[in-house]
DNA sequence: TAGATTGTTAATCGATTAACAATC
DNA sequence: TAGATTGTTAATCGATTAACAATC
């Protein structure tokens, strides 16, 4: 499908293909999820317009990132839903398979594993570990809680190509090392811990914490400009009186 | 403690406060979580060299982050761990107290109520809601789970600051939508949705599918690019023979 | 051909970082 | 005073966006 342009394979970009923008890779999947409904609602053909409206960016900017992808779009038309949400699929690598091990089958491990939005696209849990798989349930939707210990013989058994780190924070930099000794490069950390990884390993953070402090900030300085205004016109007030 | 200087009181940013770009607003709990955890060690001074060290980022950064609170370090010397952690938590609100309430009270709601990074830092579970909670435990860690439709009345009884959204996507919507009609303006998203709010409302997202699909993204990267180096040395041998 | 919409250019904006004067 | 380190400047980099030529 959709031979490799020479002028692609000329061009002076690093090996693997076009550079992407990582502002551009993190909103690939915001497109592909806004196309997926669209399919979903029938819709076959849209505008850089009415995408840019479902995701809610700048239609220049979705245009843009497309762009970085290809032209797959047509001048006077749009683009054709399906063709467009496989190529940016295919972008992602989401057309090949995914599988994922949890670790730390706690609360946050335990809900990520019956997380039903894993299953869509690629991704698949195929293994999930803990430290004392003893206290656990002895599998979670089918599949079984192995000791972490038992690292290199499970991942013997079932390749992984991402790590979910679930465990508390005191644990993760240690789970992160043997995963990455186990040759695992894609890391997904729940833990509120910056982990430290050879180059060459990506690792995202998803931390609770950090985005209710965020929300924290902007909710307070809300409250502060209000009292502020209220200064302001008790202050214009007492200047007026005085 | 810390009088606002007359010069920020004159300067000429907006109603609240200095103005602080969102980039070092999502750094700040990042430093003050590295602070925390240098006042455990029993440091009580730290340089930003250092600091930076500790969060993996640039020490011009760090200060240049810093500078935008206030002058809270001294030069030659560096910062005071607890002055500073202090004067982070003060700018970004956790001085106060946040009330949280999680609607949806599934695998993921269940998991976040049980959170206990929730209780560190002002925030607080004050109300778990789901639209059935009667398929839910009674109480999860001495909150009990009320009707999302008893919204109003439970949010009489008990101020919320944030919402959680940790129902399905196809109940987010709905769910933001009667928040903000109940005067919350914070919300952190669990859902796979884009959430519509009117301005003034601030809503974060979390979305695990998003971030798996980044990692694939240059997962898959570095695979391509192993091929083309094996693809180049074949090549060249190719050439060598011809 | 006329209308529509892409893909790209160039201007703008915001974030990062090296360098250094200020100052403890 | 000499050494250290902050706070700030200015250069650089990357991301956003308006505008429009290309083209269906």
């Amino acid at each position: 499908m959709t031979a490799r342009k020479p002028a692609d394979a000329a061009a002076g970009t690093q090996a693997g293909g076009r550079e992407i923008p990582e502002a551009t890779v993190a909103r690939l999947p915001e497109y592909l999820r806004a196309l997926t409904s669209l399919a979903e609602q029938g819709i076959s053909v849209c505008s850089s317009e009415e995408l840019a409206g479902a995701v809610n960016v700048n239609s220049a900017k979705l245009r843009k990132d497309l762009s970085y992808l290809g032209s797959y779009g047509t001048r006077g038309v749009g683009y054709d839903v399906d063709y467009l949400r496989y190529q940016i699929a295919r972008e992602i690598g989401l057309t090949q398979d995914w599988p994922v091990a949890i670790v730390g089958i706690g609360n946050l491990g335990h809900a990520l594993a019956n997380y039903s939005g894993f299953g869509t696209r690629g991704f698949r849990v195929a293994a999930l570990l803990d430290a004392a798989p003893e206290r656990c349930e002895e599998s979670v939707g089918g599949i079984p809680v192995r000791s972490f210990d038992d690292l290199d013989a499970v991942l013997a058994e079932t390749p992984v190509a991402i790590g979910v780190i679930a465990t508390p924070a005191g644990a993760a930099q240690g789970v992160a090392d043997r995963l990455v000794g186990a040759g695992i490069t894609s890391i997904l950390n729940f833990a509120p811990t910056n982990l430290v990884v050879p180059a060459g390993v990506s690792v995202r953070k998803v931390d609770l914490s950090v985005e209710l402090q965020i929300l924290a900030y902007h909710e307070q300085r809300r409250a502060g400009a209000e009292e502020l205004r209220g200064a302001a016109i008790a202050a214009a007030g007492e200047e007026q009186s005085a």
